[in-house]
DNA sequence: CGAGTGCCCTGACAGC
DNA sequence: TGCTGTCAGGGCACTC
């Protein structure tokens, strides 16, 4: 169990309490969402308490090479090499902090995640529930990491995709078909893409420093103008929850009132053709 | 309380 | 060449 020697990072608000990781043992590396947590013990044999969180954005690298740029939190260890670890942050979106008595009050989303994806405790029923409760656009639901945690904007698009669910559709109106359809394509299309150790769109690499290889397998995300794969209708990008989301207007059918496509802030034409 | 919007932040890119 | 504007997105803060 490796001991926390020094934690170098900038002071600010989301920062306060990672000196409360000084002197205390990883007792492991979890992983929830998008979000790595480490528990944290004062002696071998306490039970944790402390919690520490690192998120790592849309930028964030985690790995033990000193990074050329945009350096954020410096982890210092005892024991063998490495015995430091490094976090770059090019975006500045990611978060690393420590929750004290692994109280997740400061991050609410982590509080009322839902379970899993590929675990057994996302189930048919369980995901139908959630979905049940809501009339928000389906993706937004899931972006917000209640029903199923996980699913980010990317594979969001690809799983409504493959179950022909338009995202716009209010999550409780998805017909009990096509909530099974669903939960089959989350987990489909995130362990095809943790096999293809992610979607390299710009910045991301593995803790290698290697791309991600599904960017070759997507059908819908960045396809807009592009003939889908199903049914060779020209894939749609309109914006939902705040995010550029592709559609086949053909495969997936727009709930009864919602105009499509919707164009983002009317300000500015889009331009003629995809890049 | 659920839903929607604004914001953070930097790099890539288009357009002039 | 260099400037300006726009866009990308995960999650939080805020408003309605």
């Amino acid at each position: 169990m490796r001991a926390v020697e020094r934690v170098d990072a900038p002071l600010g608000p989301k920062t306060a309490l990672l000196e409360r990781a000084v002197g205390q043992r990883i007792a492991a590396v979890e992983r929830r969402g998008k979000f790595l947590t480490l528990p944290l013990v004062r002696s071998p044999s306490a039970v944790p308490a402390d919690v520490l969180v690192l998120h790592l954005g849309m930028t964030g690298v985690l790995g033990p090479r000193e990074p050329s740029a945009h350096l954020r939190v410096r982890l210092r260890l005892d024991g063998p090499d490495p015995d430091v670890l490094f976090v770059q942050d090019a975006r500045r979106f990611g978060r690393w902090l420590v929750l004290p008595d692994g109280d997740p009050v400061s991050l609410p989303t982590l509080a009322a995640m839902g379970p899993e994806p590929l675990g057994a405790g996302f189930t048919v029923a369980g995901f139908a529930a959630a979905l049940a409760r809501s009339r928000a656009p389906v993706k937004a639901l899931v972006l917000s990491q209640r029903p199923v945690a996980g699913v980010g904007n990317i594979y969001a698009d690809e799983a409504l995709w493959r179950a022909r669910v338009h995202p716009l559709t209010p999550a409780a109106d998805v017909p009990r078909a096509k909530v099974r359809a669903l939960h089959g394509a989350i987990r489909d299309v995130l362990a095809a893409a943790v096999e293809a150790q992610g979607t390299t769109l710009y910045d991301y690499r593995t803790v290698n420093g290697e791309v991600g290889a599904y960017l070759e397998q997507l059908d819908a995300y960045g396809h807009d103008g592009d003939p889908c794969p199903r049914c060779g209708a020209p894939i749609v990008k309109l914006v939902v929850a705040q995010r550029g989301t592709h559609v086949c207007p053909r495969c997936q059918r727009a709930p009864r009132g919602a105009r499509a496509p919707i164009r983002g802030p009317a300000r500015r034409r889009a331009p003629e053709a995809g890049r």
